[in-house]
DNA sequence: TTCGATGCAAAATGTTTGCAGCGAT
DNA sequence: ATCGCTGCAAACATTTTGCATCGAA
């Protein structure tokens, strides 16, 4: 079970089991490929335990980040968002996002090519990557033909 | 000269040519690949213009993004940074930013492997990248250096 | 029993906005 | 003279922190 592993993950760091880190990791769990900002989180955990606090739920996500249990992203509209983390350190690595400029979907992939990308600079100018973020900004299918279809109706 | 073609930029958008405006330029145009936050930008402003505002900083980064001349970016320390932009559309799009994990500077390099990557999710989901954010995280070279010298002493 | 974790409220932080007066056109 | 721009202060929104209490170990 995964959360047993949570849990040694929790007391190896001398940190506490408590049902709000359970449940946090559960609704995180539950939702693989969300990006959840505190709030929405915060909504989500008092439908099952209504006394929990927000403070406790950016207090939760930041030992959950530390643990590599979720990573912590950003798409710039004043949110801090969270997201399961993939298994490994590689699919990790490899996990970039596509934003859509219209209905502001993100969709994620996969894709190594940055590593080719990360050796041009160790190579040339010694900086070793560790991690990387990638982000793109564009147009979803969905939207790019119902763009053009907005355009063929004005012609 | 370059203020000549900000204020043309400025009329044709029906905005007027302030003080104000024009030194925030100055100052920008003064430091290309640097990565100003607004307060940065407000302090540098004040040396010559002691009575400008801070929201007055703000209003025009706007306007300075909305014309392209510089880029809002975010290195995700809670600071949005302002970095003068690129000639033409190409040079910003493969502009690319490595952040050292220990001394915290920004190295800015171009690259275009992305390109492949782009084309390769058009293809396979339909999503068209009109922009794109690369950060690297990891070490440079004179933190690795410094680094290793001390896991030398260490030992 | 101990000391970390929680909930609440207050504080902090970066950014935005309302408004009266100023200044470019 | 107009109407957009500015400076100031207040408002905002997200996140952090202080503190008394609670609860896991």
């Amino acid at each position: 079970m995964k959360q047993e592993i949570f849990k040694n993950m929790l007391r190896e760091k001398g940190l506490k089991v408590t049902n709000q880190r359970m449940l946090v990791l559960e609704l995180m769990a539950e939702r693989p490929g969300q990006h959840l900002t505190a709030e929405e989180i915060y909504d989500l955990a008092r439908q099952t335990y209504p006394e929990i606090g927000l403070a406790t739920i950016y207090r939760t996500v930041q030992v959950l980040v530390d643990l590599s249990v979720i990573d912590k992203v950003s798409f710039d509209d004043g949110f801090a968002r969270y997201e399961l983390g993939g298994v490994d350190r590689e699919s990790r690595h490899h996990h970039h996002h596509a934003i859509c400029n219209r209905c502001g979907n993100v969709f994620s992939f996969q894709g190594d090519l940055l590593d080719t990308l990360e050796q041009a600079l160790l190579d040339r100018s010694g900086f070793l990557v560790t991690d990387h973020e990638v982000k793109l900004h564009g147009y979803c299918r969905e939207c790019r033909e119902a763009m053009e279809e907005e355009q063929d109706g004005k012609s």
